[in-house]
DNA sequence: TGTATTTTATTTGTCGACAAGTTTTTCTAA
DNA sequence: TTAGAAAAACTTGTCGACAAATAAAATACA
């Protein structure tokens, strides 16, 4: 549930972000469904600003693909396009291999410490079964990685990809709430085990492996899911 | 020289998508140099229009990494970070290997048409000598063939280094105004001819020797430059 | 003269208002 | 009753205004 700040008690400048976070997660989330419009006068009230921060947080949401104006007309969720997946697979696979093997060249003690942490939080879903913080916490662990590698252009690209990945794994543990793999636990130590020893090649084929395993997952997600998702 | 449309001569909407591409051209061409401040109002007055579209204009330009905003301060025109070049060195040429791979496999004769088109300014570029035209003409070959290789997260990362590339190429030929290695036309032809040809490997290894090139280039620009781009 | 402090001026972030479009509803006519 | 036209209702894009925040200038003080 998200707290709604009272009119004048957020500071002055934080309206644009403030928006863009709450916007991000919903969409991310499922909670705004893809296709749906997004109405600024709706979202001014219930955020209690004006349409002006509002608006801007649209034009940032969109130049990040995550929703598509219209002109003169509602700006609406992205849609997911399951036509094209396989761009969506290739671009998540070069980007865990890249990151991971920049990550086992650049990273810091500092940065060991960091991955570990968010591994041991993706652990702790794994043995709780809880999908959600699952997803969210093996977002975290992979973000926490591309970071270590220091390239911000890998590292916006990955972003963006495990974004979208967070909201197509939401969408198919809602319909099946599934059990995941525990190996995947195994992989990511495997993973740090490689960064940690500086072992380029090594993370790289780990990272490939992961981000198959990962693929296959959904694939067969999406081929147990008999409905007509192309007009989505 | 930009024609500015009198106040309400432009079509209603387009507004952001003005601001945006001129001032995106101005970053891009060092009109702005790194480090510049952008006065809202000024601009407002340049392109008689009001802040609003302008503001959010300036968002995406941030949500892009062209420009910083400093909150309560001005936004600025973003630096170059010549302490991490390496990092846009390795994206590049991975890009032009995976979009250059993609082509191959995906092109269709449209986009075969596009890209020959594309390399066929690029020549005529060389011939004359123009170092700015180069760079364009340039970067409208290869974002074509990203383009013909479908992948929208590959296209828009590329999109992005080659702007960036634009900006950097920029700085050096105007200090140098150096004569550009005529190879580059060659190389662009082989790559033409492995991508019609459908051989995803060949592609793939012309564009990396073809990145390392370009790479070598602008290394060498740097070399010879000794005064200290550090703090700018 | 140089430094700290108050005052002034400039610039940003947010707001409410209004006009240009778009969608929905109502009305008209076959 | 239904198709098309006209009107009403709503939504978006842009504007000018104002308050909060920062930067610059002026003043006081050692």
């Amino acid at each position: 549930m998200t707290i709604k700040p009272k009119a004048g008690e957020r500071k002055r400048g934080s309206g644009v972000q403030y928006v863009y976070g709450i916007l991000r997660d919903e969409i991310l989330d499922l909670t705004l469904a893809p296709g749906a419009p997004i109405d600024e006068i709706r979202l001014a009230e219930r955020l209690s600003m004006s349409r002006t921060p509002i608006r801007e947080a649209l034009v940032r949401l969109a130049s990040e693909g995550l929703v598509t104006t219209l002109p003169n007309r509602s700006t609406v969720v992205a849609n997911i396009d399951f036509m094209n997946l396989h761009t969506f697979f290739d671009a998540m696979t070069l980007m865990y291999r890249v990151t991971t093997r920049a990550a086992a060249q650049f990273h810091t003690p500092a940065d060991m410490t960091a991955i570990k942490s968010r591994q041991a939080d993706f652990a702790k879903a794994v043995e709780a079964q809880d999908a959600l913080a699952m997803i969210a916490s093996n977002r975290e662990f992979h973000a926490e990685i591309a970071r270590a590698g220091r390239n911000p252009y890998y590292n916006s690209l990955s972003l963006r990809l495990l974004d979208e990945g967070r909201r197509l794994l939401r969408m198919y543990y809602r319909s099946f709430d599934d059990r995941l793999p525990p190996e995947y636990v195994a992989e990511h130590e495997e993973m740090i085990s490689a960064i940690s020893a500086r072992d380029l090649d090594r993370s790289d084929r780990l990272a490939k492996a992961h981000a198959d395993q990962i693929v296959e997952q959904i694939r067969g997600f999406i081929a147990r899911d008999h409905r007509d998702h192309v007009t989505l």
